[in-house]
DNA sequence: CTCTTATTGTGATTGAGTCTTAATTTTTTT
DNA sequence: AAAAAAATTAAGACTCAATCACAATAAGAG
């Protein structure tokens, strides 16, 4: 038997969709608000397997908890270095094609991830304030 | 009166040279072997300092505590999704320079950042063992 | 319906990183 | 060289995202 259909992966899957690149507590409180049975350690543990499974891409920087993307396809994310919120960015052949890896150390490479850093409207706005 | 010199920072400093892209903790063993009165948040402050400097990078990456590189050169980094250890990385001209960026959101962009990803040949070894 | 086993809830636990405060040290000033 | 001023530190309590253990539950195959 392999991967059981669970209400909480539907409901989780679903917060996923409905809210904005969140975190996994943003993604527990969501969740929590419609079933309050539905724990914590589920919410990490599901969304874990999200990204096991390639349903959900995991983000991750500087300074911000782990966030959730369901949007699998190629696309990349601009970071707010403020608030941690996260912005889509579609850009085409970001990598050079014919890129020259002069060293790579020992290491047999399975995949990149270009991040941008920035901030965001709501976070220039503060400055100003 | 600016920063000041003091001789934790320069033990700290000395273990990010002799250690490879060592995490925090790894910074406080070295240095508290040595010095054992130093303290853990003492290490955590002067690393975050060196890193606002310009003395340092942070690097980041899933699933692994933040590691810190005292080569501030421009070069890329590969992390091992297995140990987190990280090698460094010779590529010019990663990015294109004709980079059409789409759509940015509403975010000012400061800067970018490219990671690769991979197996160690330690953690290679694991796996056929 | 029954059995097998993946999945979940609960609560304890971990561990990186932060914070507070008094005590030190560095650096400037006299 | 001492004293004053300001940055830095040690120590340890604290936070909080994330993990773990394990008993209880429920999905799905037969």
């Amino acid at each position: 038997m392999q991967e059981r259909q669970t209400k909480q992966k539907q409901i989780i899957y679903e917060a996923l969709q409905t809210l904005d690149h969140p975190t996994a507590t943003e993604v527990y409180g969501y969740v929590h608000n419609k079933y309050p049975t539905v724990s914590r350690a589920t919410v990490f543990r599901v969304l874990g397997g999200f990204a096991d499974n390639g349903r959900a891409l995991e983000l991750r920087a500087a300074g911000d908890e782990v966030r959730y993307d369901y949007n699998v396809a190629p696309h990349y994310h601009a970071h707010c270095t403020e608030c941690g919120r996260v912005a889509d960015v579609k850009a085409e052949n970001m990598i050079k094609k014919s890129l020259q890896i002069e060293a790579m150390g020992d290491f047999e490479i399975t995949g990149y991830s270009v991040e941008f850093f920035g901030k965001c409207a709501n976070c220039r706005e503060m400055v100003k304030a």
